[in-house]
DNA sequence: ACGAAAAAGTTGACCCGTCAACCTTTCCGT
DNA sequence: ACGGAAAGGTTGACGGGTCAACTTTTTCGT
């Protein structure tokens, strides 16, 4: 088996250690995973309901639609998760007066008891990796994903 | 509806922009929303389809489970997407004498036309993503991008 | 007042990515 | 030589995440 760097015109290019997206899928599957390990852990919640929890915790009450308007994830997905609260009862819904196609939603005794359990885990999670470099590095860093995230925003450019 | 952000004793703490995790994953999805966007405009192959196959283009022959290991993508992941390649013609197994358990991959002449297709494209775009900020900023950035990693690596830290 | 367009939310189908279980082949210790 | 462990790869099931299609309600222009 040939295995060399040489077949074809080809060759790998850049390192994958050095390509972006590479590095970046990389990473965000890691922090998945770790997160949905802490949750496992720490109350069994997934990561898209503790994501709508943080949400909740911080109003009092909020609509489907605004939580996905303000997380920027999918309506569907916000959808079908708020479901599965309701559902385990960590989430209730009452009809909204002023707007039929709405519900307000709020954590129940319940939804916050295990938002509670898991949040000093999660928050200790989030200082480390702020915390793995200083101010300066984390600046930098925030300011070369706002430019990554300018070129991904570039829908027909190549 | 009462939305302020004074309920509960939650706050939304940081805000979402300034959390890791969040970040990443926002911009992780956009690019690979991207590269898909890219892919289809230009061939029709699925990302992890693109991700094999650039494998295949660095070797004459390998095997799906070094394309797994190098990659450091899910063999099953790979092994199911070296199928649809197969049946899609644009990748031939053989066997291998010196092990049974592994077939030998190699790109077809269909593959080849397929990933030259969409190459100039990809690249492109890995280039821009890579020409958004300069070397310094590159470099603090994969640094960053290292420390986070060792975090998100910590198995039972939180 | 009316109707088209937009918005809120639901559901189906699909891809990415993972983990577990499994079967066959190979490796390695005794 | 033998058998258990490890490796290569396959398949099932599941969660994260998306897009499309849909229904009901609201908005907005005429």
């Amino acid at each position: 088996m040939d295995t060399s760097l040489a077949s074809r015109t080809g060759q790998l290019g850049r390192p994958l250690e050095q390509r972006v997206s590479y590095r970046l899928a990389r990473l965000h599957v890691k922090l998945n995973a770790q997160a949905t390990r802490i949750l496992r852990r720490h109350g069994g919640l997934s990561l898209v309901q503790w994501r709508v929890l943080v949400m909740l915790n911080a109003f009092t009450e909020t609509t489907a639609g605004q939580v996905a308007r303000m997380t920027r994830f999918d309506k569907a997905l916000i959808s079908r998760t708020v479901k599965s609260l309701i559902q385990a009862g960590l989430v209730k819904a009452r009809s909204d007066d002023s707007d039929q196609r709405q519900q307000l939603l709020s954590m129940t005794a319940s939804g916050a008891r295990v938002f509670d359990a898991a949040a000093p885990h999660m928050y200790a999670r989030q200082d480390a990796l702020l915390d793995s470099m200083d101010t300066t590095q984390r600046e930098v860093m925030f300011d070369a994903l706002d430019r990554l995230e300018e070129v991904a925003d570039r829908a027909d450019a190549f």
